[in-house]
DNA sequence: CTGAAAGCGCTTACAG
DNA sequence: CTGAAAGCGCTTACAG
């Protein structure tokens, strides 16, 4: 392995003056600096990046923590994130963490164990004390779509979205509706699961229809097949649903209109279907599916933006919120 | 910042003791074992991966470096390396780094600069150079879907699966075939289209057919918007195409279906179409689309297991070649 | 303009 | 069983 002083030697100078020519300090002579330079080149010379981040205190990268990565919102929140590095020239290096449980100990050690400069959640909800480590360790955080009093909030407005979709089958003529939520964490609903379902019930309330609790179903792993399953135990007992608000997705709500259609299942005809994420399949599925558009990509963009200019100076880290609005994208499954 | 020294301090004990305590060494009583940990837990201390690292010689990260992480085939694979990693109790982390151009400058710094242990490439072609200097390094590399003669190689078989979707098409009376191909690279077609390029020529000269060199499309950045531009380009000039491999994959073929479904094409009546990749769509459209359906999952879930074991030293580091054999999944859009 | 020295936070022989 | 010393590869005051 070949080190600063390999290329000292090589260029007949201190191993200090390497270094120093290395970064363009002003200080070298442009004679001496051509040298290290040649020299460094010659032997295919590259910093150590552990020594440099041990001794500078910044590690050049940026974490970024979800439970999963392999799932549309995150892939397009990655899309943005990856764009937005691209248009930049510093650079920063992204950490993917993917972490199911004990989000805590993940992130304490992140922090701690000077693993990164900053990181951006997705979905993942940090404890106060977590979020304290970040702020007193100087380690700017961005959380997307969870609560974090103390850190820089971006969500999307649940809310609204889940109100929009049940208002928009309410408005087809529905009334006995059902909703599907998305439970990942497996101990308690995630914010915007929450802001969904109560966006849902409220609009239910609004329209003076009533909610069976029977209609309430969760799924786990955002998968297609889940989408089928659920399909079927809405069959279960005497049914007479007849609108689905997918809060779980549209993949989820992919799999329910393919079983409803095994089934013989009309849709729109006998049952309105509207999902959640209007991912680009939903335009072209059979029939098309409603859905509510949040703008991930762009999430992605800013939150990454953000961080690189909050870390180079440019930008001072407050803690602050921000929240994107949806869009309702109608089609022909509602 | 609370160091080793804080923690030796504290339990009234050298910071060598600390270090060695820690990480279990039998040669410390249990007493001063726990004076230490408690010691350790009282003041939160987490030991600096970087200054660990670099005395180790290892990071315990393994790079994973692709064009970009957002689009189907990167994330299939990603699901097979997060479900691996939690199968698993070691504890590597996982470093996503997307690069678009001068992919051996960012795979030497990955190296040499001991980002890494070890490196999985998607999709991306290394120089001869950089195999050996991975090797030099005794920096283990798999290379997923691309050749990298030095390295481990998996590849699937591209050409066998464009050879039976081309018969696939073919077998359905069709005559004059048009192919899509994805070019992200934007100078030399990877290897993977190469080969689907070389297996559609190839089953259509079996067949006694005629390839149109005008039949041949591109497409770059694998978006659906893309396979609606395609279907227009098609049309431009007097059309006689009546069967499309999409090369490129199901989310382009999804695009092509759209546009021809809006300019009443009747598919599979008039113009047949298979895709490539066989995501979860592809059944639920109208109508289904014939795939070819390739292991991804497994792909990922495989190479990072064995890069496991080849870090850990379970598994030798044997540069060799590994194929998996894709499959047709024949449905109504052929 | 350049170099010797100290130090970043850890680990690992080596004494005792 | 425990500690003092050296060292990992770099950077940053500080002299000269």
């Amino acid at each position: 392995m070949v080190t600063i002083k390999d290329v000292a030697q090589v260029a007949g100078v201190s191993h200090t003056t390497v270094s120093l020519a290395l970064r363009g300090s002003s200080s070298i002579t442009e004679e001496t600096k051509q040298k290290v330079l040649k020299a460094a080149k010659r032997l295919n010379y590259h910093p150590n990046h552990l020594a440099r981040s041990l001794v500078n205190g910044k590690t050049n990268v940026i974490g970024v923590v979800a439970n999963f990565f392999s799932s549309n919102f995150e892939m397009e929140i990655l899309k943005g994130i990856e764009q937005s590095i691209r248009a930049s020239d510093e650079n920063y290096m992204i950490n993917l963490f993917a972490t199911l449980e004990k989000n805590d100990k993940v992130l304490t050690d992140l922090c701690l164990g000077r693993h990164v400069d900053g990181v951006i959640l997705l979905s993942i909800s940090p404890s106060p004390e977590v979020i304290k480590l970040y702020s007193d360790n100087n380690c700017p955080m961005i959380v997307v779509d969870e609560v974090a009093e103390g850190a820089i909030e971006v969500t999307m407005d649940n809310y609204h979205g889940a109100y929009m979709a049940t208002e928009h089958l309410i408005n087809s003529g529905r009334k006995d509706l059902a909703i599907v939520l998305g439970d990942s964490s497996r101990d308690e609903l995630g914010l915007s699961m929450k802001e969904r379902k109560q966006g849902f019930l409220q609009a239910i309330k609004d329209h003076g229809l009533k909610f069976n609790e029977r209609n309430l179903f969760y799924i786990e792993d955002y998968y297609f097949e889940e989408g089928q399953v659920v399909f079927k135990r809405m069959q279960r007992y005497g049914n007479t649903i007849d609108g689905i608000f997918c809060a779980a997705g549209d993949i989820v709500a992919s799999g329910i209109m393919l079983e409803a259609k095994n089934d013989r299942v009309n849709i729109p005809r006998d049952l309105s279907i509207i999902g959640y994420d209007d991912i680009f399949s939903s335009a072209i599925i059979d029939p098309p599916l409603s859905s509510i558009r949040q703008p991930l990509f762009q999430i992605g963009k800013n939150a990454y933006a953000r961080m690189e200019r909050i870390l180079n100076g440019t930008e001072e880290y407050k803690p602050n919120k921000l929240v994107y609005e949806p869009q309702l994208i109608a089609r022909a499954s509602v």
